[in-house]
RNA sequence: GGGCGAGUGGUGAAAUUGGUAUACACGCGAGAUUUAGGUUCUCGUGCCUAACAGCGUGCGGGUUCGAGUCCCGCCUCGCCCA
């Protein structure tokens, strides 16, 4: 056996090896113990660093763990492989996307082998294939007929930079989350997926999934942002001139029904649909409309932004407020959105905004909410007062607690006929269509005939031209390929023109968990059967960053396509992990993630190259807390590799004792795989230090694998390894020593090994057969604990005096508690503390401690 | 402004969930091996102290025999929603 650790030589051997074996490769149909091991799949934008590496090699070790625990272990990988990078270099290189994303793809697919993470190739989905979208196409029919995707006019996100249109989710504080300009608002005819449909169902099934981070429930549920109130009309006060308008009310939606009786005026949004026919030929209409035009050039953050001032208009138009009969001023104001009803019943005296602008504007305010103490004076507020309280000078609701106020007051609304009960979300529709090139076709038709058709089923997948002329100004480049843009009416046979927007990438990676399931099935979809068995996926492993977004369309697809009747499940993943990022300082001396821009990143190849994949993998692993963000350091490369050298040493050099004649039997001797799991070792004839060890080992096997089923505790793992290398190194074994030590040696080595398998598996694997195994590692059971192992005859126990440690006892481990009290009472250390004091309590936690309460 | 999470040595971080605070590693110091550097192997390393003792988990209170952990109030940072 060679003396240093070889890690260039053996690490392709072994990829190698898997490779050939197929170990990776998972027979759905047979599977009996099926377990679904998720990565999300990347974007192949070029090569990885090593903050990338964290989810593949997290990934790889809960896969190779499950493995050995007995699992069919189903692990594929994919490319998300539409999106703007790709065009973008189209347009900056002239390189064709999918040359760009094929080139990619080769690039990434040798560095994940390099890290020695392996998947079941075979089943490999890349999303910019059109054996891939020829399916997404697909959904979008089936969605499209249940009238879940639809085209409406609406405003829209326009990021000028992207030259297209963003969903609210990729709107991140007004800016695109890709490129970070900011987002305008536009007008434009697009494509939308009904999410709100699905509102209820999303956010109560959150509850359901036990598995997941509440961080990242909470997240969802945020977003969804179910909300119970009302929609009160207030009846327009007819113009003082006698001109007639078409509108007799004006309906807004609050959630504070209770403060109406205070509600001084109300203000519209500026993009209202009746506010230019209301004030239309008023002497306040041109002062209105150049109000419209002013708020117009603000984003919507500007508009709810606190630092900004909130500004307003008066229409010259009046509402009758329907709980109290007064009349109060009909406003425009640049703080409400066209969201809902797109109107605000302004409470000055409940809420900072509509206090702030009454202020400014000198409106009316009104008390109708006292503070529980009743020390509410109006005069005397200096900012709204938002809490519950007891409703005032709300007529028939006065004195009612406000929460009940708002039942009461609503069901008044309902009898009386303005208004109702009204639950609202949030969330919006999900808006799909994208100006750009590099995405999946919308396969509908506009015919002059017929209007808008949808694409035969059987004509699918419509393809992506190679014609077009790419440019980044907000016309969809697939306009300029003539053969792509007519077609034929699938439903008149007449000529007609193809929808020119792609779909958003999110559509992508909505479903290829699903997909990957029948990868290879070019007659549908999903295959319901395989589905069904290996879904909800067991384990989901991606970054935080997609908490809302992804995780979101991801959970809206399967209840959509459980509901198209294609599977019988509602939620796509049991159990989510989201590990934190790898952040690292860069040149300007600030902590950043990892990435290109900030000029911190770390490649791999150098790593791999001084040090192996197994260092890279320990080390990553070893970092911190899997789902914490952590700072690389190169240092800590170097300890990772100092471990794993350790390790080969200690075997190479005891090779000959570890192999040797005469070694009593221990739980992986040579040849014991095939008979099955043999016995452990016989605690009883042991001497104390080789029991010690022994002890150790046990014990290591039971933390680390309390720690890998419960949370994913990989850092503590290999501590614990680190652990039992030096208590190994403690026992000092030699030629001369005991043959029973040398078991103990043999038994404590192996299970390092195993232990340290799902973490460094190329060493791993080497080491195995340096022991004298079969090759594949992986294929061992994964180590149990021998509960006779852990017992002590003896245990340490310490003793406080008024909770301060002053000595340690040794007591049996079968010491009853007077006992125990005894030999503490008698330590000697004790009884100095003892003297003069009386003894009040004394308080004994098995296994633990004393503690002598005195005063 | 609301919600959630975090704050522990010089550094990354542990702590069986109320029971010996700082495991494991990095760094640093001393020694051994080596012709040298590197490697490897010992030993040491929270603060203060000659030692005993004392003090130590962002700050201030509380509950408890006992608090990093629970409760109340603050400060700082991160994220999500306003």
């Amino acid at each position: 056996m060679q003396e240093n650790y070889p890690f260039q030589g053996i690490e392709k051997k072994w990829q190698n090896f898997w490779d050939d074996n197929g170990v990776f490769n998972t027979d759905l149909a047979t599977a009996e113990n099926p377990y679904y091991c998720l990565m999300m799949f990347p974007y192949p934008s070029g090569k990885l660093h090593v903050g990338h590496g964290r989810n593949y090699i997290i990934g790889d070790a809960v896969a190779r763990y499950k493995k050995m625990q007995g699992f069919d272990v189903f692990t594929p990988m994919g490319w998300d492989s539409f999106g703007l990078p790709a065009e973008n270099a189209a347009i900056k290189t002239g390189t064709p996307p999918a040359e760009y994303t094929a080139a990619n793809i080769v690039t990434m697919k040798e560095q994940l082998r390099a890290w020695g993470c392996m998947y079941d190739w075979d089943k490999e989905v890349t999303s910019c294939m059109p054996d891939y979208y020829k399916w997404t196409q697909w959904l979008f029919l089936q969605f499209y007929k249940q009238g879940l995707a639809y085209k409406k006019n609406s405003n829209v996100n326009w990021c000028p930079s992207c030259a297209t249109v963003l969903a609210n989710e990729q709107v991140v504080d007004g800016v695109c989350e890709r490129c970070d300009s900011e987002v305008d608002q536009k007008s434009m005819d697009q494509w939308f997926f009904k999410i709100t449909a699905y509102a209820q169902r999303l956010l109560d099934d959150l509850d359901t999934l036990d598995g997941w981070p509440t961080r990242v429930k909470t997240m969802q549920k945020n977003w969804i942002g179910r909300s119970e109130g009302a929609e009160i009309n207030f009846p327009v006060v007819p113009r003082e001139d006698g001109a007639g308008d078409n509108i007799d009310h004006v309906a807004c939606y609050t959630t504070r029904v209770d403060t109406i009786h205070g509600c001084t005026y109300m203000a519209l949004a500026p993009e209202h649909p009746e506010l230019k026919n209301l004030v239309k030929g008023l002497p306040q209409e041109a002062a209105v409309l150049e109000f419209i035009k002013a708020s117009s050039k603000l984003t919507n953050l500007d508009r709810e932004a606190d630092e900004v001032e909130k500004e307003g208009r008066f229409t010259g138009r009046y509402l009758v407020n329907p709980y109290t009969g007064e009349k109060i001023e009909l406003w425009v104001g640049n703080y409400v959105l066209m969201y809902g009803t797109g109107a605000v019943m302004a409470v000055p005296a409940h809420d900072h905004r509509d206090f702030a602008f009454a202020k400014k504007y000198d409106l009316p305010i009104k008390l109708s909410i006292q503070n529980p103490e009743g020390s509410l004076v109006l005069d005397e507020m200096e900012d709204a007062f938002t809490e519950d309280g007891t409703c005032v000078d709300s007529g028939p609701f006065s004195g009612i607690d406000n929460r009940e106020a708002i039942k009461q007051m609503t069901a008044h609304a309902e009898e009386q006929s303005f208004g109702k009960g009204k639950i609202n979300f949030r969330l919006r529709d999900w808006l799909i269509s994208r100006q750009r090139y590099w995405g999946a076709p919308i396969p509908m038709v506009y015919c002059d005939s017929c209007g808008v058709v949808p694409e035969k089923e059987e004509n699918l997948p419509i393809l992506l031209p190679t014609d077009v002329k790419f440019k980044a100004e907000g016309e969809s480049p697939l306009k300029s390929s003539e053969a792509f843009m007519n077609c034929e009416c699938p439903k008149c046979g007449g000529a007609a023109t193809r929808e020119s927007d792609t779909m958003d990438t999110f559509v992508d990676s909505s479903w290829y968990f699903l997909r990957y399931l029948s990868a290879q099935d070019s007659a549908q979809a999903i295959d319901a059967a395989t589905a069904n068995k290996w879904m909800p996926v067991d384990q989901y492993i991606g970054g935080i960053e997609h908490a809302i977004l992804h995780l979101l369309y991801a959970r809206f697809f399967t209840k959509a396509i459980k509901d198209l009747g294609l599977i019988d499940f509602d939620e796509p993943f049991k159990h989510l992990f989201t590990q934190g990022m790898i952040c690292k300082k860069g040149p300007d001396g600030n902590l950043h993630k990892m990435s290109k821009s900030k000029g911190n990143v770390v490649s791999p190849e150098e790593l791999l190259e001084k040090y192996g994949a197994d260092t890279v993998r320990l080390y990553t692993l070893f970092i911190g807390p899997p789902e914490k963000e952590a700072e690389w350091q190169d240092t800590g490369v170097e300890g990772a590799s100092r471990f794993l050298k350790r390790i080969w040493r200690r075997i190479s050099e005891n090779h000959d004792i570890l192999c040797g004649a005469g070694i009593p039997a221990c739980p992986s001797t040579p040849g014991a795989e095939q008979a099955g799991r043999p016995a452990p070792l016989d605690v009883s004839t042991m001497a104390d230090p080789d029991r010690d060890l022994y002890r150790k080992t046990n014990e290591t096997i039971q933390h680390i694998t309390r720690g890998l089923d419960g949370a994913f505790t990989f850092n503590t793992a290999i501590a614990a390894i680190m652990e039992l290398m030096n208590a190994i190194d403690h026992l000092k074994i030699s030629d001369e020593s005991s043959d029973s030590a040398k078991g103990v040696f043999r038994d404590a080595i192996e299970n390092v090994v195993l232990l340290i398998s799902p973490f460094a598996p190329h060493i791993a694997e080497e080491l195995w057969v340096e022991l004298g195994h079969a090759p594949g590692v992986m294929n061992a059971d994964w180590p149990l604990v021998n509960e006779e192992a852990l017992k002590r005859d003896e245990i340490e126990m310490v003793v406080q005096v008024n909770g301060k440690v002053r000595d340690k006892i040794k007591v049996a481990s079968s010491a009853s508690k007077e006992e125990i009290e005894a030999a503490a009472l008698a330590a000697e250390k004790v009884q100095q503390w003892l003297e003069g004091k009386t003894i009040r309590k004394i308080i004994v936690v098995p296994g633990r401690l004393v503690n002598i309460a005195v005063s």
